[in-house]
DNA sequence: GCTTGTTTCTGAAAGGTTTCAAATGGATGG
DNA sequence: CCATCCATTTGAAACCTTTCAGAAACAAGC
């Protein structure tokens, strides 16, 4: 972007006034705090010990006021208590995980945190991870599969309770190796059948049929399909779907015009439109058929701008039905997957693995469903 | 939502056929896998003693092949690599941090992991961290200060490199405790000033004040302000400003038609616009300034399908200018911040302090700069 | 062949917590 | 007053790595 606003990083300048408004101007102003920082953190954390020995009783009474804090007296306690309270005593999580052998951490990875059905699936999750009182990291591998992989060995070495995770890669070697050494692993978002894990997924190729049925219904003849990059099978599920769709209507899954794309953004979306409103009229599908919202988002807000009229000229429906499908520039048709139910399940499942020891693997499914608007249907 | 379909949950049922579209049937299909997992589980982890002896080296030197490789001799290290295949070895970063004192993690504690301009500051972070080779957890507070509480205690067990975060509440306790108790904090998109931390945000104030001021000039008397709870910084501040620039146009800041939200959510916009639709025409603002694109998107979204226009009826001002602010059924004109600057700075920052001894304290403050779009402004 | 210097490897100690068998102390019952 | 029992508390061992001082192996120089 800009040039100044961003240059001019490291160096504590102050009320660097230059105004170069892309990327904001930045003044910034130093602090008295070194100094106090230096002289408060020269006394060590506190540990067990010391707690113990400011409490005048044993290591071992320190550690059950924090794990079996009824099975010690409530004199002893309050003592242990206000010593830690007054020592800011932090129990050292990396100590209690070594020797407990246990981590109250559960992960999920998502495919694409700036996706908000991703984020309503981690709220599913959160929920139910709460209600069994553990806590929950979010790391997005961002549709790349290397960073999907550095995060999975990362959360193997953490030893987390579990993984939930929407892969990019479902057939990776490391998401199958992690059951096997003990760690937990639930798919989400993605049907898998390898005896590894379980899997929460909604049915996709189901998805893309409903979505071009009702295209079809319509009278469109000439339907795009917009959605890449192929390696991800939400994409090539609901493009098979759709395809499906026409054959059972007696045509080729061959017409089916494929507009692929290299992620699942809305700004990917935008190239899309670009592409479609440049074909010539005759040759232009009537109606395309989006992988996921954000590209739909992005194909609509295009087209748009370049003059198409949806749903006349162009019939739009997308996937998810995220938020912001309703309150677009046209209200989106999409098809609508449960979000919250799948990250809740998906969490279930994996709490059942790490607690119930004949856990057996389910593939759960659930079915989506189509939510028309204005985008395929006029007002 | 529906019954069956959520009912059925922990039972292994296979293939309930049973439709209920608004939550989806499940059909879950059990596997052999619990066989095949007792079986291998069996095996306990392998530990870098194992490795040791399966390669014929002494403890020590696999560590330093883990470690520091290069001073280990090439022959001695392929054995030892060879051994870690083969035992299927993994680190364990617990007792790896304990004794090494430091971790490799970094976690950004959101506010709302649903509002896409979080998640673009979260991809700025990422991008930061990654150049340093860190990796980053995220953590949802979703506007909760409860949920903050909770995540703040645990990150500070997990002895994490450094915590940023987008306070609910900057002013509490636990907050400034941290760094004294040696866990660096960078305050997100809140200025703070206590000594305790560096900050980075935005000039949430004068963001409020162009918003207004683009409302004023293009003639609008009655004015809403929408937005809530009190208790969130962002919204006091753009609310000041937005007085400010009523004041500085010679009127009287009470003017601002107050409409507070629960939450910055576009559900809570979408209440905002029920009321505001519901008041009399005499009465009814003719421009509403919206504390975040939520709200906004909400807002319009529920005032176009009450009747009203926009901007005709109702003009709209946003603010963070997310993606989807210009996908909306009308573009909204809307304060753009640089968010994933923002996101990358508060990392730099926060490397810098736990990197440099004689790190300073710094606030650092950009520019937002107003988008016009159709919202405000007709075609 | 012996000394000196490098490079590589070793083994024990340390890090903060939890666990558990055993010790303590006070109360109860006879 | 003694034997028992129960509720608490104790102290040492264990969890798995990393670190570091020093041992070992080897080469070079004289």
């Amino acid at each position: 972007m800009a040039s100044s606003g961003t240059a001019d990083h490291g160096r504590p300048t102050r009320a660097a006034a230059g105004a170069t408004p892309a990327s904001g101007t930045r003044s910034a102003g130093g602090t008295t705090a070194s100094g106090a920082r230096s002289a408060v953190g020269i006394r060590a954390a506190a540990g067990v010990k010391d707690v113990a020995a400011a409490a005048g009783v044993s290591l071992g009474t320190v550690s059950n006021v924090l794990n079996r804090p009824e099975m010690v007296s409530p004199a002893t306690r309050a003592k242990v208590e206000a010593a830690m309270e007054s020592l800011g005593f932090v129990r050292n999580e990396s100590a209690r995980q070594l020797r407990a052998g246990s981590s109250r951490i559960l992960a999920y990875l998502m495919l694409d945190a700036g996706n908000p059905f991703f984020t309503d699936v981690a709220r599913g999750v959160e929920e139910a991870a709460r209600a069994a009182g553990l806590s929950v990291f979010l790391c997005n591998s961002n549709e790349d599969a290397g960073r999907e992989a550095d995060y999975l060995d990362l959360l193997e070495q953490q030893r987390v309770q579990g993984v939930l995770i929407t892969p990019v890669d479902p057939d990776s070697a490391r998401l199958s190796n992690l059951p096997a050494r003990g760690t937990p692993v639930v798919v989400v978002d993605r049907s898998i059948d390898n005896g590894e894990h379980c899997s929460v997924a909604v049915d996709d190729v189901f998805g893309g049929e409903i979505a071009l049925s009702h295209l079809l219904e319509l009278g469109h003849e000439r339907i795009a399909f917009v959605g890449g990059p192929n390696n991800i099978g939400q994409v090539t599920d609901r493009r098979a779907g759709a395809r499906r769709a026409l054959e059972k209507a007696g045509r080729s899954g061959e017409e089916l015009v494929d507009l692929v794309t290299g992620a699942l953004t809305v700004a990917e979306g935008r190239g899309a439109g670009q592409r479609l409103a440049g074909l010539p009229a005759a040759r232009r599908p009537t109606a395309a058929f989006c992988a996921n919202d954000l590209l739909a988002l992005g194909l609509l807000q295009q087209c748009v701008s370049l003059g198409l009229r949806v749903p006349d000229d162009l019939a739009i429906v997308g996937y998810d039905d995220i938020e912001f499908a309703a309150a677009a520039a046209v209200p989106l048709t999409s098809v609508r997957q449960p979000r919250q139910l799948l990250g809740r399940t998906a969490a279930e499942l994996l709490l059942d693995e790490s607690g119930n020891p004949d856990h057996e693997h389910q593939r759960v499914t659930f079915t989506p469903e189509l939510v028309v608007r204005t985008s395929t249907r006029g007002n």
